[in-house]
RNA sequence: GGUCGAGUAGCUCAGUCGGCAGAGCACACGCCUGAAAAGCGUGGGGUCACCGGAUCGACGCCGGUCUCGACCA
């Protein structure tokens, strides 16, 4: 019986370099990608995805599953991560998860009873909030499903529409689906979270959103421009400004100096979702990821072995 | 040197007739079940450039000083 390893952390924390290090020890360690944005082809150099040498070195999992055209969902993860380590047990190989879509990671160490979508009734509760506004949708959330209604703010039409969306859809109240994510049961993975004071990160953040700049970030988007691009692909951070700037709306420094801002702000949602979570081991990084965390995932390692 | 304009939250700026100091962004904190790199909520921040004056009361009016900008010389 092993434990997979879950590495996790805000972007630009490292975790790639850390797993990479660690798979390079171990040569029957297979890495999936717990990531929303990498999962989209011809998003490389915006999304931070591993280079094709690490790829060619050490087996990854979850990356570009579909076209950016494609309008991906957890569901969808859920049902990709769930084959990936399928795959690599049936290899006899081990899974280490190295993550940074705290959602889509909970898909995958919590399964979730995720319901499913009804399009019609989407559309027209859509419809609805621009007619009637959100806080009438969460009234008849509160008629018809009080517990979820009280989880969720009037104002956050798109929680409610989907709330309603799934109670009036399937004939069962939303919150009959699962407990929620707001609930830590005992779960066989051993998590570690990547833990860096916020100025140094956000100095990383800046430093290697300019380096995709240098790497030909403005080309890439541009290229991915000539296609469409779904709505869940065009909000990648590094590609939703860029894609303004082509557009005329602003400059490029303005939009690169927008994209290290929402790239921290990103940063410290993740932050806050992780540390909700009591059963993740946090592993404090000052300088160098790699030489703070190996030493701490080989223990954990050997331990699950 | 002269004229005019500007100086208010970390930043950009509102502030009507003199009556408890405002917004957006940033920042901090919280929420999250088929968009999650998305979405929603909460709130901490002020010597209103400085000095003086009139007034019950000044960010506002009067006098002066400083800084920045434009124009004139």
């Amino acid at each position: 019986m092993t434990t997979p390893l879950v590495i996790l952390g805000p972007t630009a924390s490292g975790k790639s370099d850390v797993a990479m290090a660690l798979a390079d020890r171990h040569s029957d360690i297979e890495l999936v990608v717990v990531d929303a944005m990498q999962v989209y082809r011809r998003m490389d150099i915006g999304t931070a995805k591993p280079t094709t040498a690490d790829r060619a070195t050490v087996p990854h999992h979850c990356l570009d599953l579909v076209d950016a055209a494609h309008d991906f969902t957890v569901a969808e993860f859920a049902v990709a991560a769930e084959q990936a380590m399928r795959g690599i047990a049936d290899r006899h190989c081990r899974a280490m998860l190295v993550a940074g879509t705290g959602l889509y990671l909970r898909s995958v160490t919590d399964p979730m009873e995720v319901p499913g979508v009804w399009p019609q009734v989407r559309a027209e509760l859509e419809a609805r909030v621009d007619t009637d506004g959100a806080e009438a949708l969460h009234r008849q959330l509160a008629t018809l499903d009080p517990v979820a209604a009280a989880k969720m703010e009037p104002s956050n039409a798109r929680r409610v529409v989907r709330a309603l969306e799934v109670t009036l859809g399937s004939g069962r109240p939303f919150s009959s689906f699962g407990p929620g994510v707001d609930v830590y049961p005992p779960i066989p993975f051993a998590q570690f979270g990547l833990r860096w004071p916020r100025p140094l990160l956000a100095q990383r953040i800046a430093d290697r959103v300019h380096r995709m700049i240098e790497a030909g970030l403005v080309a890439e988007v541009e290229s991915l421009a000539q296609h469409t691009i779904s709505r869940t692909a065009r909000q990648a951070l590094g590609y939703k400004e860029l894609f303004e700037y082509l557009d005329g709306a602003c400059t490029l420094d303005e939009a690169i100096a927008r994209i290290i801002t929402r790239t921290r702000q990103f940063a410290v949602r993740q932050e806050r979702w992780f540390r909700r979570d009591p059963r993740i081991r946090w592993i404090d990084i000052n300088t160098d990821p790699v030489a703070a965390a190996l030493p701490v995932l080989e223990s954990a390692w050997l331990i699950s072995n």
